[in-house]
RNA sequence: GCCGUUGUAGCUCAGGGGUAGAGCACUUCCUUGGUAAGGAAGAGGUCGUGAGUUCAAUUCUCAUCAACGGCUCCA
């Protein structure tokens, strides 16, 4: 290789030369103008660089456009430093903290000072990024020492840029610069700001600088960019249409749930139709456990004191719980249960277990009751009363790896059943930096991980893992899903625990007659059934599939002429454990079967003259239009068909 | 708990220092209508709650409660 050159490899493998001194975008032009007007990035030896950033001796290659992750990402930092400098430039004196990307958009974080920035600020700090985005400055990267870099910030006077030097070495720092604007920041950006051709702010949200709560609270600005007018109002668009699919408003459209602040915050009350679904998810969880093992049990909703004592969960979170409850005489304290477990480990001491009773397997929809900082509480998904779709697994040591993996099975069933496709599996441990937080041995903790690591692997799962998301006794494998507005939550938990059995005292009898000790496993496929109702709503935009629906079928007579029929058609589907309504409003048909369609109701059966005579109804399918007409067996055999591949 | 926004009829929302308005829903009447909103009339609110300023507060101030967007937390 001659030393004036360098080797670039690209994605088609093919390897070209260039001279040295060659940067992305250069590459991006010998391809194409057009393309280099379009690219955003460039990934070099599987690094996000700037495209005016001289390429190294030899590299595999890849261009990044805006429909590439990394170009999009690149787009929204430059975005954020955009934010940051029209700011300055608009608010002297402010400080700034971090302006990262995020996954969709970006934000600022910024200390005003006595300033109270509010969202009537947003449109004139557009206006100024849109003018200075149309300046096309390009975004200059500056290798800088330590002590340069400090002493820019020192005279500056900006204290967390300061702070965040502090954490960085000497050669590793780098300035970015856009006309009057310079940031500390890794990069990479965009060549130049005139790319950014759509800004719009979202909204505006307190951040405790570098997340910790004891540090001062920044203002977080929250922004999204695009390349073109176009793909702006296209986002607006699919956030409006999120916004549709939010199980809060949906819950009240289709009468599913509603709060009250007389009973208190956090506290869901199931309507008739959410009770319905809830009560049918519950039957169906029910059969499924029933097929693989489980037995039910039922226990009351407070418990001793001691029983969390014993536990663990009083030392816990006892401060962070609703008060004891006391008896009026004797001054007992009795908890809300905030945990099914404890109850369940005297379920097992109930009497002596032998180790061919293993695994014992007890499940409950329990309900249980946790205090949630107020600021926490959101629609079902976060509540001070849920109900948990629970059960715990009690174990010999050699059954555990088992047990798990039979879980996993029942939890993908679940999912798949109900359309969950896209989930993360996220293996969570201990933090190991912070052991203080959790109980049990190293010994515990180590074979917990390893069964649940061995587990997964074992099944073939795709798995996240993240340190310092383990439960205070134990890990977890936790099934995580995106809510419509992008939020991620937890549905599904499985928890392996070698912690409780031994607080508890359990043990079992082995074939030699001496005493070991079960290992126990928590699980919920679900999590809670409020939380996974809340999902499965935004999942299906309220259109529940025929088995979940609160009202299958609407009936719908043409006029009050034909109620006698309407209500033989009714007692007909009742038989058939089919839950029907008739509309016997004194409305038109073309009302009612838009209020039928507008409630989602799966089935809509139109009868009037001609169907009484024949003995039919002429079946409407919910988002389909007019369907065909049948006889009502057929009808009912239709809708069986459908209900059996949930049976 | 923290930062910010919001709080008017069952729902969605308008209004604004002189004690309130629309659409939908609801009730009654007319209409008996064939595949996404038939017509008319009526009823419904101490403008989240408490205090302050004012001759006068739903409107302005403060506090408080709740909801919303985040942060922190999440057994």
């Amino acid at each position: 290789m001659n030393h004036s050159e360098l080797i670039v490899q690209l994605p088609d493998g093919s390897r070209r030369n260039y001279p040295n001194g060659t940067t992305g975008v250069d590459v991006a032009r010998t391809i194409s103008e057009g393309l280099a007007r379009q690219v955003l990035a460039c990934e070099v030896n599987g690094e996000v660089w700037d495209l005016n950033r001289a390429l190294p001796a030899e590299s595999t290659f890849r261009l990044l456009k805006w429909e590439d992750q990394g170009g999009k990402s690149t787009f929204w930092h430059s975005s954020a430093h955009l934010l940051a400098e029209a700011l300055e430039s608009l608010y002297p004196g402010i400080q700034l903290g971090i302006g990262p990307a995020i996954e969709q958009g970006f934000y600022y974080d910024i200390d005003f000072g006595d300033y109270s920035f509010s969202s009537d600020d947003f449109e004139v700090v557009e206006k100024k990024m849109q003018s200075l985005a149309a300046t096309g400055a390009s975004f200059e990267r500056q290798e800088i020492s330590k002590a340069e870099a400090m002493a820019y910030f020192t005279k500056k006077g900006d204290p967390y840029k300061l702070e965040l030097l502090e954490g960085l070495a000497d050669g590793q720092i780098t300035f970015y610069t856009q006309g009057q604007f310079t940031d500390l920041c890794r990069g990479p950006h965009i060549p130049d700001t005139s790319k950014i051709k759509a800004i719009k702010l979202l909204n505006i949200a307190g951040a405790y600088w570098r997340g910790n709560e004891k540090n001062k609270q920044l203002t977080r600005i929250y922004g999204v960019s695009f390349p073109s007018a176009k793909d702006l109002e296209q986002h607006l668009h699919l956030l409006e249409e999120a916004r549709k699919r939010d199980h809060r408003k949906l819950g009240k459209e289709l009468e599913l749930f509603t709060f009250s602040e007389k009973v208190g915050m956090g506290l869901p009350l199931w309507l008739p139709k959410g009770a319905m679904v809830r009560e049918v998810l519950e039957q169906f969880l029910r059969r499924q456990q029933v097929r693989a093992g489980y037995v039910q049990v039922v226990t009351p909703h407070i418990g001793h004191k001691e029983l969390y004592q014993t536990s663990g969960h009083w030392d816990k979170y006892g401060q962070d719980s609703f008060r004891p409850i006391l008896t009026p005489h004797e001054g007992e304290e009795y908890l809300l249960k905030p945990m099914n477990c404890p109850h369940h480990c005297e379920i097992y001491k109930a009497k002596p277990r032998s180790y061919k009773d293993l695994p014992l397997r007890l499940a409950e929809f329990g309900t249980v009751y946790r205090y949630e900082q107020h600021g926490e509480l959101h629609g079902l998904t976060r509540v001070r009363g849920f109900t948990q779709d629970d059960a715990h697994l009690f174990c010999r040591d050699d059954q555990v790896k088992d047990e798990f993996k039979k879980v996993i099975s029942l939890v993908l069933k679940v999912f798949d059943v109900l359309g969950f496709e896209k989930y993360t599996a996220q293996i969570s441990l201990r933090d190991p930096a912070n052991r203080t937080k959790y109980i049990g041995t190293d010994e515990a903790w180590a074979k917990a991980e390893q069964a649940i690591i061995e587990a997964t692997a074992e099944m073939g799962m795709q798995t996240v893992t993240v340190p310092g998301e383990a439960a205070f006794y134990g890990p977890k494998l936790d099934f995580m899903v995106h809510d419509a507005l992008g939020r991620s939550w937890q549905l599904g938990t499985i928890q392996v625990d070698y912690n409780l059995p031994e607080r508890f005292d359990l043990t079992y009898v082995g074939a030699d007659n001496s005493r070991y000790r079960p290992v126990m496993i928590h699980r919920a496929p679900f999590g809670s059934m409020e939380r996974f109702v809340a999902l499965l709503i935004e999942h299906c935009a309220g259109n529940f599939p025929l088995w979940l629906a609160p009202e299958q079928v609407a009936i719908l007579p043409i006029s009050e002429k034909f109620q006698d029929f309407a209500q033989e058609i009714q007692s007909m589907l009742t038989t058939a454990d089919i839950r029907s309504t008739i509309d016997q409003r004194d409305e038109k048909i073309g009302r009612k079967i838009r209020d039928a369609e507008v409630q989602k109701i799966p089935f809509m059966l139109i009868i009037g003259e001609k169907e009484v005579e024949s003995r039919t109804v002429a079946v409407r399918r919910h988002g389909q239009g007019q369907g065909e007409t049948l006889g009502i067996e057929a009808f009912v055999a239709l809708l069986n068909t459908e209900l059996d591949a949930v049976r």
